[in-house]
DNA sequence: AAGTCGGGGCG
DNA sequence: CGCCCAGACTT
């Protein structure tokens, strides 16, 4: 039931009919010649092509820094912090001398924090070691941190005029609908014979930017996951998947991730100035040096986050827990818990929240964990900007407090 | 090669 | 409610 119907060419085929010329061609040729191909989608682009900020001043800093952003992340939600970081950090140098916290403050939303912590680690490194030049080739851009295959690729052709070949999910869709190839993509195979496709096209034109960002674009603007319009296409009369009237069987992808519920209790701690006690996680890992509540994982007996609307025991515990590691003394009674679910892509969330206020002298007494790493202060509600924080912990102090400027509690 | 890591928009 | 998005890194 979830497998799409596939179209084989083979069972209407009439006997005699050239389907062996077709089919002993390698599967990492192209149908058509690669100059031809290069060309018209090259001439597409120049009428087609989005006027997208991180086009118009195409230094190596604005290409990189709007490739990291638009790592598993769509345009529309890219554009709003790409011009924030340039405001606030108008080049390398900038960026490399703010701190993390700055940059996870500015990156907060947009997910995937790696990157941010990742970009400020290169930004430092492109400083410190290349004499705030970016490199200008592939491999030396490949060497910084958050800079993979695609992204090195990108700023070296974007940038410098490399011809490298640059795949992402766009790439992948395009050229396996192309040429009908069900390899699946989210493997070794899949991922080689897509770059020997890209590597063709880029190889067999004078203006290698042109084509990568044709074959990003095309994917982004016609060759759409669902309902592509092949109507507008370029590439129409030479595509196989449209031949076989089945655009969208393509591409095929082999990993299902599942997805895995995670019970979080966690305590609002705030203080007689409606100050509140945040610590940051550790580096690696989920949400990883962000900002939150102390919180811990509450294992979760039934399996489904979702199953137990009521407080359980576990909660409570968890909560009187986290209050006595820290030196404070935990009421006798709670109030029922603010839950707050989220869903990411592989996983379930749900907290289960209690706000405690705490006195003067207890607040000042507050310490973070004495485990070393674990970071902790007292932060202003509008001095979130501060430091990183997930959208998650924004639900779950919004959930607690009530929305920011106006405090329910205090 | 498989697992991990966010968040939101869309059909 | 499942899928996808200008992927990288770890094990």
């Amino acid at each position: 039931m979830t497998h799409r119907s596939r179209t084989k060419s083979s069972a209407g085929a009439a006997p005699g009919a050239p389907l062996v010329a077709k089919t002993t061609m390698g599967a990492s040729t192209l149908p058509d010649d690669a100059a031809l191909l290069a060309a018209q989608l090259s001439r597409w682009f120049a009428g087609a092509a989005r006027d997208l900020p991180w086009r118009h001043d195409r230094t190596p800093y604005r290409v990189w820094l709007s490739e990291v952003m638009l790592q598993q992340t769509r345009v529309a939600v890219v554009v709003d912090y790409f011009a924030r970081f340039t405001a606030r950090f108008p080049d390398v140098g900038a960026l490399a001398a703010a701190s993390e916290d700055d940059v996870l403050g500015l990156w907060s939303g947009l997910g995937y924090y790696s990157r941010g912590r990742n970009l400020h680690k290169a930004a430092r490194v492109v400083v410190d070691e290349h004499g705030g030049r970016f490199p200008s080739t592939r491999d030396g851009l490949r060497a910084l941190p958050g800079v993979g295959d695609y992204t090195s690729a990108a700023i070296a052709s974007l940038a410098f005029g490399e011809s490298a070949a640059v795949v992402d999910g766009n790439v992948h869709r395009v050229l396996m609908r192309l040429c009908a190839d069900d390899t699946a993509i989210d493997t070794p195979a899949g991922q080689r014979a897509t770059t020997a496709r890209a590597t063709a096209l880029v190889t067999a034109t004078s203006s290698p930017a042109t084509v990568n960002e044709g074959l990003m674009e095309l994917g982004a603007l016609v060759c759409a996951p669902r309902a592509p319009s092949c109507g507008a296409c370029p590439w129409r009369r030479s595509c196989r998947a449209h031949d076989a009237g089945a655009p969208e069987d393509y591409p095929v992808k082999a990993r299902r991730p599942a997805r895995r519920a995670l019970r979080v209790a966690a305590v609002v701690l705030v203080d007689e100035a409606g100050h509140l006690w945040l610590e940051r996680r550790a580096s690696r890992g989920l949400f990883g040096g962000l900002w939150e509540p102390p919180g811990t994982v509450v294992p979760d007996d039934a399996g489904d986050a979702a199953a137990t609307a009521a407080t359980t025991e576990a909660t409570t515990e968890a909560w009187r827990g986290l209050l006595v590691a820290r030196g404070l003394t935990a009421p006798s009674t709670w109030p029922p818990a603010v839950v707050v679910q989220r869903t990411l892509t592989h996983r379930d969330l749900r907290f289960d929240v209690v706000v405690v206020p705490l006195p003067a002298d207890a607040a000042r007494a507050l310490r973070p964990l004495d485990s070393g790493e674990l970071d902790g202060r007292w932060l202003a509600r509008g001095a979130l900007g501060a430091v990183g924080t997930s959208t998650a912990v924004r639900a779950v102090l919004e959930a607690a407090l009530g929305p920011p400027g106006s405090p329910r509690l205090l």
